[in-house]
DNA sequence: GATGAATGAGGATTCATTCAT
DNA sequence: GATGAATGAATCCTCATTCAT
């Protein structure tokens, strides 16, 4: 008795499903240009020929890798209740996990961002995806600077900027190949957002403060600003 | 009448300069692995036949683009006798200013990381650099502890990995594309680093610094904290 | 529906014996570094880059024919109860009828000896081989001087090493054109061993004379013949 | 002052020769493909680009070095008033002095006729060549029978066709390497002319066996025997 | 549906040859 | 005359893609 249609449908949404997951390990294994079609079928344990009846193109394959990923946007940057910076921290949280797995769809496309394999189309397309994310962010960053959880010092704008930095920079691996330091842990990244308010006991002050060096006045300093009264 | 064995060199010498200098534009601009020799050599202004007198491969060309790179580390975290905070804040400077332009030869390095295209021996070369880096910034960064520059709440360790993922990821960027939002400044980023002191007037700590959240001594908490009311 | 394995290998192991079968009549005809790849898989009726599924590169193919003619030097020295002369003999007649075929393996073998296109490894087993084969015949040839049948005037390894350079002498010729001389017969190639009982007086002879091995009258043994009355 | 117009002819004729000898040493050595037309000029001393004053091509070399190679027949077959047995031992032993020295011409052409890089032109020009020395050849071996020197048990076309291959074949060695054997006297090749008079037994002899020059028995003598009156 | 044999466009590399100096 | 910088045709090899079975 042959397999129903749906049966069949079903099937190839798996295939399709474990294939995408198989490309991903093995770019972000591999690397992007060296990674051969048949390391991908053969990841996800078929031929590579009949990957042909999934994808068109290794260029599809990356494509709907990053379409996937960019799919995603909303559930990352799902509406909650929660205040702002929260929800910025459980972003932070989240995005500092996957970039210690091996398999981070970040990592895929960061790579392809780099190295000019993507097609103009997707790269449109993940240009107006980072646009957004950045927006999203910060937009979050001013409602949690307007919560007095993050300070003023800096414009959302900025801070987004830096957060996306950090965490695009923490996909930055060789395959293979351990990095020599571990990742920054979330609270540490939120450093650049939420500065912890020191010690009660730091009121009084260290010496060095009441002469205070020169260069910690210099035009990069932050000077000391009120917060709310 | 042959060039005398000076010109000669010269020449040489020059020409190696331009190679190098158009090789890392190319390979910034297109990836290290869809970069043609024949694309360095035109960026070069001179025929592919003739690159092959300066460098024996591509791969050549990319390890002597690392190698130049890698060297310039004790330039980088030269000795001098400001704070060591200081210090910190002119080699972020540095980084940043660099990450912006587009021929930047550590964009190249990130490239060949994640791609996986370069040799084993440079892939080596690298990953010890980094160590070098981090230990050298985990060095500065707790001696500007010492100094009461950086707070003490991070490891500098950590600081040092945020740090230098945070100035990685600047250099994700597309080719021939700008990104939808602005590189963070010096300034930003060292906000990982030294958290404005609040005002002395803080010292008359607001009441819920009284009992402090002991949340906030745990390492990866970002506890809600009482809003203003 | 895939082909069965059992299908595959067939026409795999089908395809390499061509490959090197026109393989060596290719190499034989142009010479060694002359004959592109391409030139190969055209002579074997496939595309050349089907012909890396066979072998790795050109120098493998080359590796591929010496070792198999290696191989063979067991056939060659087989041994036999027949007496020492009488395999000599054989031998002879097979590497000169060898010799006369457009696709002798030991043509190209020699081609690449002096061509220097052969890497040192195989270079080294034909040394190796070569000295194989000096020995087995040094050791033949001084039984047969033991029978009686070869003279003890020269050395049997001086007698060895001229045989080999006869019958190798004779892979040298001019692809796609006739030598303007035939070659020598293996009787006349055998004249290095075995001198032709000169005057009819001589059947006042050496013991073993007298009752003469029926191989040694067999259709290739010079019937002494009367020389100047 | 100047040089005069002859001493200049003078300086390029001796430079050709010099070019001439250092490619037969560098053909010979390398093996004619892997040879580059800078070693040659830098075996002879000077620059790639000044060669091409003097030939027009790798070519160019090779065919002057068959050419001049070729010439030489006359000189080989000089005619001279000796038996013609000893004209024809004197000239295996000059080919086989020469076989063993590293810059032999004539190994360089045999590897010519191997890998068919020689032009068709050349290729003819060496094939009459071969012919001519065949006919030459033939006819001093005839010669020689008549002169009882040579048995006639085979004719002089097949024993000229045997002494061809025999001292060509000593030109095929790997370059760099030794072969694992030493290559046969002028003694030994020559046994496929003459025979030495085998056993005691024919003591009982021909006349001219009566008195052996005592010649006969040492090792490489070709002494010139009494003829049959 | 599956398989893997087959193809060929594309890119690295070599080296004979030319030519400015 | 000399030199060696410069060129580019030619060839090896890889791998995405197609297709017969």
């Amino acid at each position: 008795m042959p397999r129903s249609p749906r049966d069949n449908q079903d099937i190839r949404d798996a295939r399709r499903e474990e294939l995408l997951s198989a490309a991903i390990r093995v770019f972000s294994e591999r690397g992007l240009g060296p990674s051969k079609i048949s390391d991908i079928a053969q990841a996800a344990g078929l031929s590579h020929g009949l990957l042909y009846r999934y994808f068109d193109s290794k260029d599809a394959i990356f494509t709907a890798i990053v379409e996937r990923q960019l799919s995603r946007i909303d559930e990352d940057f799902a509406a909650s209740d929660v205040p702002a910076f929260e929800r910025l921290a459980r972003l932070v949280e989240q995005c500092g996990a996957r970039s210690v797995r091996p398999d981070d769809a970040w990592r895929v496309i960061s790579q392809a961002m780099m190295t000019g394999v993507a097609s103009d189309v997707v790269r449109q397309q993940i240009s107006a995806h980072l646009g957004q994310v950045h927006a999203r962010l910060t937009a979050w960053i001013a409602e949690a600077q307007r919560d007095g959880d993050v300070d003023a010092a800096a414009t959302p704008a900025e801070l987004a900027a830096a957060l996306m930095c950090l965490v695009r920079g923490m996909t930055i691996r060789m395959p293979g190949m351990e990095l020599p330091f571990a990742m920054p842990g979330a609270e540490t990244i939120l450093r650049l957002l939420r500065h912890p308010t020191p010690t009660p006991g730091a009121a009084v002050a260290p010496a060095h403060e009441a002469s205070p060096a020169p260069s910690r006045r210099s035009p990069r300093s932050h000077a000391p600003r009120p917060r709310r009264t």
